[in-house]
DNA sequence: TTGTACGCGTTATCAA
DNA sequence: TTGATAACGCGTACAA
């Protein structure tokens, strides 16, 4: 017997024979009221079917306990392992998640913004690598904030990844120990502060094993898999092939794989191949993908559990937190061939 | 110059000299205030940055402007495409949506009806294939909602997707035209709607063909990478081989493929291989993969169209829009092999 | 221990 | 054409 309505506090009380005030408290703060008063409100609770109306009470806190997650692209791999991570952490501390696809649009961005300000949501995590776009134009501040995945560029906005330096030296180093003395970067980046860092790692790699400049090959690219296979076309051209390949991620790796392939390449006899990230298909290339895996459920958590902390205390400092990658060898990877 | 706290109505009714009901009215009913005053409100209104507040407007209506999408599983690649689709449709018309991530967890469930039912969402869509979990338990009517990607089993919610009997049927012709006479389903279901309806294409075609049924070869799956390996063995266990793969979904595909790759064959030469849906992936594998496309995007607009007109004036009955796929021929079919 | 009454920011009704 | 004011559902001083 439901009524069309859902009950609303004052169904409660009437039912119980208190007034709203002790409904609220006997929800809020049950010491605070008799027992056997609890006792009538809870069964007029169940009854009712009362469900606290979560839009009036955050209009009269002036907070809400949802988070905001912003993301660019929701169809990226890296994605849904991250967001249940954050989902998981968020969850066992009473807060709620909701997903906002920005497709990298600046009006989706304003609109987004428009809903944090309206207090909707109290937290924001950032999948973007930047603030919401017309964030400056619109003034609003931001409130509790936390990116993912990508570091917000100039900003004192928090950070919680993977640390793209070491792991990035962890693949050029599987490479080197694997005999190889010509290894290309594919995808580096001006703009992508993770992008960069690998390419760091690289660099840093290659200068303990003393391997000269002039013999570092590398190739710019925006990480996608098309990238990888342009990167594979252009190598050949310019004619200054490498016995390896270091993708910045696995989509390059994918893209490089599928070029060396089409090109009648037999790997990982010919060439080797390591990626970045571990995404899902990597386990199902031929060859299977050596690379490098991001705990991203890991970071999900902690980057959340960042975020609420700091809705409990407001603090000024900026965090990073790196978390350690770890190498994932399949097939890819082999000694180098010497070709004629 | 902005305040810390965000400008309210009366912030502006205020500078403009007049009282928030003409505020109101300036911004809902232009025509129905006069031009300076609106021109007097509209200035305010820029200079104070003032934005309606999203939670008070709902709670006074009763109604917000917002779609929830809810999604088992966010990671498959069928749903950022279909996202796309709902959301620009969605935009057009004013609304926004926020995505909820159920992870197929009862109480995520509860926790997203809730929110419903708090006013915060007006719409639902479901990608889950069945209604929210604890629905009936909540005894919560729900709002305005249609169905997406896999109709909901036993109930009277409006679907929009791609015709599978027609797709499939598509699948198993290309496959007969192509010379096939033993060809394998992968991926039946007694509970996966969409599923079956594949499998009833498939028999639909083989029908015509006047293949008999002691020639077909099926098999169950649950539409997962592991099942389609998993099916593979159990072919290669009972000796009975078909010379094509027909596959309930890409997904599956991409398993056959896999466990064929791993067994030494070459294909498409020794096996050929179909699926269904076009995932991203199914360009880069080994061979390319042919498939049946799903008109994601297209099935996105409809969807939140039908849900909009829904929205405007509740009908009751149940409509089902089915789409029709496309067949995309890559290189992962040939003409049969004889093997000895 | 409990109840009364105000305010959160809107929209809508009714007078003026 | 405009303004006062009542609701929407809730939490919480303050009073009892």
């Amino acid at each position: 017997m439901q009524n069309s309505a859902p009950a609303t506090i004052e169904d409660v009380a009437r039912l119980a024979e208190v007034s709203i005030a002790t409904v609220s408290r006997a929800i809020h703060t049950p010491d605070k009221v008799a027992k056997s008063t609890r006792q009538r409100v809870n069964q007029a609770i169940a009854i009712t079917g009362y469900t606290t109306n979560a839009m009036a009470r955050s209009l009269r806190m002036g907070r809400s306990n949802m988070i905001l997650i912003l993301a660019p692209d929701i169809g990226d791999p890296n994605f849904s392992s991250t967001l249940i991570g954050l989902e998981n952490e968020a969850r066992a501390h009473g807060y709620g998640v909701l997903i906002g696809h920005t497709q990298n649009d600046p009006e989706r961005g304003l609109e987004y913004l428009k809903f944090l300000s309206s207090g909707q949501a109290t937290g924001l995590v950032l999948f973007t690598g930047h603030e919401p776009f017309g964030h400056q134009v619109a003034g609003t501040r931001l409130p509790p904030t936390v990116a993912v995945f990508e570091p917000v560029f100039g900003s004192k906005i928090s950070y919680v990844g993977v640390d793209d330096v070491a792991g990035a030296r962890k693949a050029a180093e599987h490479l080197l120990s694997a005999g190889h003395r010509r290894i290309a970067f594919i995808g580096d980046s001006r703009t992508r502060l993770g992008h960069k860092r690998r390419r760091q790692g690289y660099d840093l790699a290659l200068d303990a094993a003393r391997i000269a400049p002039e013999n570092r090959i590398v190739i710019e690219g925006e990480g996608t898999i098309e990238s990888g296979r342009l990167a594979v076309e252009q190598l050949f051209m310019r004619d200054t092939l490498p016995t390896a390949f270091m993708c910045v991620n696995d989509a390059t790796a994918i893209g490089v794989i599928n070029g060396l392939n089409a090109r009648g390449y037999d790997l990982p006899k010919d060439f080797s191949v390591i990626g970045f990230d571990d995404v899902p298909q990597a386990t199902y290339l031929s060859p299977a993908l050596t690379t490098i895996r991001q705990p991203r459920t890991a970071i999900g958590k902690q980057a959340m559990a960042l975020l609420l902390a700091q809705l409990a205390e407001r603090p000024t400092e900026r965090r990073e937190i790196l978390l350690m990658p770890d190498l994932i060898v399949r097939g890819s990877v082999t000694g180098p061939t010497v070709r004629r």
